[in-house]
DNA sequence: TTAGGATATTTGCATGTACAAGCAAGTGAG
DNA sequence: CTCACTTGCTTGTACATGCAAATATCCTAA
């Protein structure tokens, strides 16, 4: 149809559905581990920055404020994260249990790697993540 | 952070994040119409398609079926399009009212086009737009 | 002609995310 | 010292989207 060319020419419809799509990849290799990518990428945070504040969080990850907030009540639930609350602000601390589960999701986050590139080749995977980037860090400053 | 390398060389997340950056400049343009984006590109395919049914408009638009349905729900509330079901499948029409609201939707998406390029640069941002659609193409075939 | 599968759409439910408002704690000027 | 302002986090609510199941129609082969 002709409008696609038209559509397809639209940033915001080729990244809507890029997201959707790597969304999609996103979710299955994490299934296993019953987490969601943006909560395995949470841990993955705590792990090497144990006591980072919900807010720290939310910039490294790009979130709101109050999306950290419901993955970390969700982490906190199965036990994988601590919540310290100190006058206002609150350090999120990585459980025995998250150590444990650390191989796991790193192994998770090569298969997500892997099976993006394996679609896109390795170095298009890589500079393509460069631009997009790029591009998100311009427009979020915008 | 140290982390933060790391994130942002995966896809997953750079992505998504795009995709909310983008997503946001899209809706602040076409707040103006009190459309959501999508809902302004269903009515422009409505508009250059007359008739077109349900599933083929999922397919252009890239969501799922049930998405459109609900797209086209408010649409139709909105007196925007009209829906006529025959057997099986449904063909969807602008009304008159959409014939005039097509220039402004024309503008707003002209403004969006605008703002990232502003941002991007005129030629920046087609060629991102094209490795991503190159990219979310090969990743939806998976 | 009709039973069974294929196809198109819609509905029920779940998820991820954001915004706005609320609350709690820190901070600075008088 | 205290009152207004700011900051950081959480809660209420809303929205776009998807999957799976339900529904309705169409088609084909016996």
């Amino acid at each position: 149809m002709d409008s696609d060319r038209l559509l397809n020419n639209c940033l915001y419809f080729t990244a809507n559905t890029l997201a959707r799509a790597i969304t999609k990849l996103g979710e299955e290799c994490f299934k296993p581990l019953g987490l969601s990518p943006s909560q395995a990428f949470l841990i993955m945070l705590a792990l090497e920055n144990p006591g980072i504040s919900s807010g720290e969080l939310a910039g490294c990850l790009n979130l709101a404020p109050s999306t950290v907030t419901r993955l970390a009540d969700a982490l906190v639930a199965r036990g994988l994260i601590e919540r310290r609350t100190q006058g206002k602000s609150a350090s999120i601390h990585p459980t025995e249990q998250a150590t444990e589960l650390a191989p796991r999701i790193a192994a998770a986050w090569k298969s997500l790697h892997r099976a993006y590139s394996d679609v896109l080749g390795e170095q298009g995977g890589h500079d393509l993540t460069q631009s997009i980037h790029k591009a998100a860090k311009k427009l979020g400053e915008r």
